[in-house]
DNA sequence: CTGAAAGCGCTAACAT
DNA sequence: ATGTTAGCGCTTTCAG
């Protein structure tokens, strides 16, 4: 085939011109007679001319190209989460004329291929997923690589980042249990090692004061994320207060393990306990009681993560950003 | 900082030797001098050099990309199936240093933009999700570029392709069944259109057949691959044939749905009725009953996916391979 | 075994 | 407003 054989060089010979009206044309440069863009572009069309990336990478020094980083250390990736937030980043990237280079790897700080293969220069920015080690990233950026973080790295980084309301959802959350009539709210926490469990935790404490309750700390449990543990952390919470009437469980899978441990004990959802989680993750969506939780906003992390590069790329400077989330009424609550 | 500013000429400089020879370091020609090898490895080392890849991509033609795309008209990449695949695939490409670009796009074949980010020369390869539409596809086939399916195409389709072993997880699934003692075997089979449909019920039929039992069509339900039209399908199948003693389920969320049916009826799993599944999807593992199913290699699919593109690239012409499943037997089965 | 020289396809001064 | 001229950083003949 006639494939991508075709330079700059052969549009130029067919419009009559030469190559820098071309590269001219390409580039949207206004000055050009309006004549001869025509006669340019039609030979565009008829050759069926592409551009050459490298050719222009080489000159430019611009790549077009985002990495997408996900640490394999944790990997989250069989997290349907991280697809969506990968399509939103993809999309995004697209439109603005980029392309999303994914990269599943250790985010090793002291394996030099990972620097060299994020380096500026070999790509124009990058998007990092839940990072648990900074210094990698913090590298990177001292060497003046844009880049942002989706989740919500440690509260003494300066990196920028782009997260849901971590806090207003389960405030949120919370203050329906409260508007719902329970009286005596529980929650079970996730991990307090990561900024999302400390900021659920948080926006329940301020929605119990803010509707007037009290918050015992018996009616307070932690759990590690997992379904067991949150069985377990149920388990405990009842025990220690049989009045419980309402709980607010930090994530949808905690909240499963939670109500199979209510329906072993016979206790109804929600007539005697409402229960809401946090993911609104496909599991709390089919099981038998459908589980009332708090969404975010994944697809567009993704998007205003791949925004925020490109602004940083374009020189700018933009703020971290909280997306909000919102509250799915099912039937637990 | 002065990191991407190194280029092979001051390496040449450092070591005293000619870019030619620096060259050939980098891409190992056998027939340089081993001192020189050395000096020029350790200017590398200590300037903390990398080579432009556009630089190199311009003079070898070779872009050391293969594009992932997935249609975003289907926007079947919330499954977390596909987020594992893109890990198999990026991990892959990295260890045979290959970048995995990953694009989400609508695969018009009617849209040029599309054809043109995946033309020759943009990329080396492409691995496709899922298509519906091979148009695209062999049109970009035909232009030459090396490229892979992931799932199976039509039979008539000439696509290289990696799949699991829809029929042979069907097989072994109901065979269990079988071993078990179930006697009259149902089975809910997925969408026909889909080849996974056809094969899953192909491999019902077989292993039946092999181990000595009948088929009557009052105990094959059809559904749409959604919990609903498996509760709607394990309805129908109990009321024509309450003697039903084992059911296949040609994936797992029709077989949650189908459980909850027999919940409602007091039929009890697996003693009165045994269930196995298809997918080991999450939530399977979650529920109440611990569902039995067959599990798809998910991020091999994803690895040999890449190392086919990786072979075609080199010039090979690889066969389309079959990946094994595996039961994974639970409390269902 | 090594170096010199010639581009790969494009853009960006610099002249007109 | 357009053309001319240099390269961008690398690989690859081609001579030695």
């Amino acid at each position: 085939m006639n494939r991508s054989k075709i330079t700059l060089a052969d549009i130029a010979e067919m419009a009559g011109v030469s190559p820098s009206t071309v590269s001219r044309v390409l580039n949207g440069d206004p000055r050009v007679n309006a004549e001869r863009i025509e006669r340019v572009n039609s030979a565009i069309k008829e050759l069926g001319y592409t551009p050459n990336r490298a050719a222009r990478t080489l000159v430019t020094g611009k790549t077009g190209l985002v990495a997408a980083v996900i640490d394999s250390n944790l990997n989250v990736f069989s997290d349907p989460f991280w697809g969506q937030i990968t399509t939103g980043i993809s999309q995004a990237l697209q439109e603005a004329n980029f392309q999303a280079l994914l990269m599943v790897r250790p985010l090793d700080a002291s394996d030099p291929s990972v620097v060299a293969s994020l380096a500026p220069g070999q790509i124009d920015g990058a998007i990092f997923f839940q990072l648990h080690d900074d210094d990698t990233v913090n590298l990177l950026q001292d060497m003046g690589l844009p880049l942002v973080v989706v989740g919500r790295p440690d509260e003494s980084s300066k990196l920028t980042f782009v997260d849901s309301d971590n806090l207003g959802g389960a405030y949120e959350a919370t203050r329906h249990l409260a508007q719902r009539g329970c009286r005596n709210i529980a929650t079970i926490a996730g991990n307090l090692g990561l900024s999302s469990g400390r900021l659920r935790l948080e926006g329940f404490r301020r929605a119990l004061k803010d509707t007037g309750r009290d918050c015992p700390e018996t009616r307070i449990a932690y759990g590690d994320w997992t379904d067991e543990s949150g069985a377990t952390a149920m388990a405990s919470l009842l025990d220690a207060d049989p009045t419980i009437d309402g709980v607010f469980i930090a994530n949808d899978l905690m909240a499963l393990g939670a109500m199979s441990v209510m329906e072993e004990r016979g206790i109804s959802i929600p007539d005697d306990v409402a229960v809401v989680g946090f993911d609104n993750m496909f599991a709390g969506r089919i099981s038998r009681q459908q589980l009332t939780t708090v969404e975010q906003d994944v697809r567009g992390l993704g998007a205003e993560a791949a925004a925020m590069v490109i602004q940083m790329i374009d020189g700018g400077s933009p703020a971290s950003k909280i997306l909000p989330t919102s509250l799915i009424v099912r039937e637990t609550a």
